[in-house]
DNA sequence: CCCACTTTGTGCACCGGTTCACAAAGGGAC
DNA sequence: GTCCCTTTGTGAACCGGTGCACAAAGTGGG
C-alpha cells in the first residue's frame, strides 16, 4: 500500500465507466451481506452484467485495487467506490414538484440509504403546500432560494410539468444548485458547468416499441413494401 | 417521392439514433401545435437539444425526407418518425407492482398521449388487489400470463421490490412478452431477443453525486493526498 | 433562364469506449 | 526456494458514434 495511484486515478475517469460504478457497488454490498471475503472480476462482472474486462478495466481507473491470482477484498472496494463517487457524504436534495411523481420519490426509502437526503419538498399549489410527507413539510415554491441555502441543498430533483422546469431549473441554478435531476419532459438548457441527468419514461417507452415492432416485423415477414408511403397523409 | 429508401432504411437504424427520435418527435410536436409547417436541421436541433449535423444524419437513416433550401415538413416528419418508432399502432402496457411508483406511473396521462395504453395493473398484495386506480382494478398477480395474453399485453413494466423483480420477469417472459421497463433496483437476466430498459433512481443520484463532489474539489484544492488511504478502515 | 442563397445529405477524420488476449504478479503446495 | 495455478492490469485492435466541412440539390428573384 506504499503509492498508489499509479498512473490511472490522475485526472478523469471515463463517463461510461462512472455510470456502471453504482452497478457495481450494489452487487459488492449484495456479497458483502452474504459475507463474502473477496470476489474475482469474473464473478463481479457477472452479479453486475458486464463483461469482466470491461469491470477490471473500470476499475483499474481507481487504483490497483486486486490482488492477482486472488480477486478483489469486498469491503475494500465498497469502501473504494463509495469515496470516489462521494457517498461518504451525505447529499441534501430537495424535491420540487410533489404530485403524483414526487409523493413516490418522496416516499420512496432506497433513496435515503445511501448518502441521499431527502431535505425539502416544494411545490406550488396551495392544496399541496403544508402537507406532510415523509416527516416533511411541503413548502412554497416561492421559498426555493430560501430552502436551498439554509439546507445546503445540492442536489435537485424536478417533478414538475413540463412547462414549470425551465423556469425552475433557471431559479435553482441561479440559487447555486449545479446538479439536477429532471422527470419533467422537456430539453432542459443549462450553463456550463451544471449537470443534468434526465429520466424519460416516455422516451424508454418509445424505445421499447420500436424494438417490439421491429420483432413482430421479422415475425410476419416485414412491412409490406407496398405502403411504405400511404398517399392519404395530409402533408 | 418515385423511389425513396436509397440505400439508407434497408436494415438497422443505429440504436443512438432511435433513443434520440423521441426527442425529436416532442419538439416536432410542439411546432405543429404552433402552427409551424417546416423547420430547418438548424432549428430543430435546437430544439431537440443536439447538434444540427447529428439531427441530419439522424433523420437520414429513416430515408431522405428534407427538402434542400427549404427543411423538413413538420406533419410529415412526425408521421414517419411515428411509424419508424410503431406509434401508429397503439401497445397495451401492464404495470406489475402497484405501490408509490406504480400507482404514480398509473396515474401518469402523458404515458396514453402517444400510442401507450394501461391494459392491466396486477400486485401480490391482498390489500391493493382489487383498487380502483386510473379506471382500471387492480388484478391479483396470480393471474399475470392470463392477463398478459387476454389483454395482448406486448410490454411489461415492472414496479416491484427488487427481490421479486427476477421472478416476475421470467414470469412474463415465459409469458411471450419480449420488452420490459424495470424500475427494480436489480440486474435482470433475460435470454437472447428480450430487450429491457432500466429506470434507476439511484444510479442517477450517485453520477450526481460523482460529478457534484469533483466541482466542490476542485474548489477546494482536491482531495487532501494525505487521507488518500486512511489506515482505519476495517480491510 | 440564370444566379445567388439556403439547407440538406454524407464522406471522412476523430474519439470514447469495448473487447480480446496475454504478460506480469501474486498465492499456495511441496 | 521453485513451480504451477489463478487472476489482475493493460496494450492494441476494433467499433459505433460524433461533428466538421462541403458538394449537391432545391428555391426564389430578377
Ligand atoms: N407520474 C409519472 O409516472 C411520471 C412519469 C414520467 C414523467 N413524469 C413527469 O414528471 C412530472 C410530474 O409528474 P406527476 O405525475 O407527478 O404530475 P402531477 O401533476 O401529479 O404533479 C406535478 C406537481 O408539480 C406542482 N407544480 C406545478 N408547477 C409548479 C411550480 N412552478 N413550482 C413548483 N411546483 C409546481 C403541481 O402543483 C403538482 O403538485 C411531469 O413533468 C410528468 O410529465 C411523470
Ligand atoms: N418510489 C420511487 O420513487 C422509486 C424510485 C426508484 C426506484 N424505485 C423502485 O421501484 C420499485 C417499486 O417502488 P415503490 O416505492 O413503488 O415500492 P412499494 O413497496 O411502494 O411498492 C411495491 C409494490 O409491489 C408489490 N409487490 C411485491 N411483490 C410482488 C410480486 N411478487 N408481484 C406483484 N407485486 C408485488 C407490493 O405489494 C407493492 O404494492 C422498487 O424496486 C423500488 O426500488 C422506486
Amino acid at each position: 500500500m506504499i503509492r498508489r495511484l499509479s498512473q490511472a486515478r490522475e485526472r478523469g475517469i471515463p463517463e461510461a465507466t462512472v455510470a456502471r460504478l453504482p452497478l457495481y457497488l450494489r452487487a459488492l454490498n449484495g456479497m458483502a451481506e452474504r459475507g463474502l471475503a473477496t470476489v474475482s472480476s469474473e464473478d463481479l462482472a457477472v452479479a453486475a452484467g458486464v463483461n469482466s474486462a470491461k469491470l477490471r478495466k473500470d476499475l483499474s481507473h481507481l487504483g490497483s485495487y486486486g490482488t492477482r491470482g486472488v480477486g478483489y477484498d469486498v469491503e475494500y472496494l465498497i469502501y473504494q467506490i463509495s469515496r470516489e463517487l462521494g457517498l461518504t457524504q451525505d447529499w441534501a436534495v430537495a424535491i420540487v414538484g410533489v404530485g403524483n411523481l414526487g409523493r413516490a420519490l418522496a416516499n420512496y426509502g432506497g433513496f435515503v440509504s445511501r448518502g441521499f437526503r431527502v431535505a425539502a419538498l416544494l411545490d406550488a399549489d396551495p392544496e399541496v403546500v403544508g402537507d406532510h410527507i415523509a416527516g416533511l413539510t411541503v413548502e412554497h415554491v416561492d421559498e426555493l432560494e430560501a430552502v436551498i441555502r439554509r439546507r445546503a441543498v445540492s442536489i435537485v430533483v424536478l417533478a414538475t410539468p413540463g412547462a414549470a422546469a425551465q423556469q425552475l431549473a433557471d431559479r435553482v441554478i441561479a440559487a447555486g444548485v449545479t446538479s439536477i435531476l429532471n422527470f419533467a419532459p422537456v430539453v432542459l438548457a443549462v450553463p456550463e458547468g451544471v449537470d443534468i441527468r434526465k429520466v424519460d419514461l416516455s422516451i424508454e417507452l418509445q424505445i421499447l416499441a420500436f424494438h417490439e415492432q421491429r420483432k413482430t416485423d421479422r415475425m410476419t415477414g416485414g412491412p409490406a413494401m407496398a405502403e411504405e408511403w400511404p398517399e392519404a397523409v395530409d402533408l
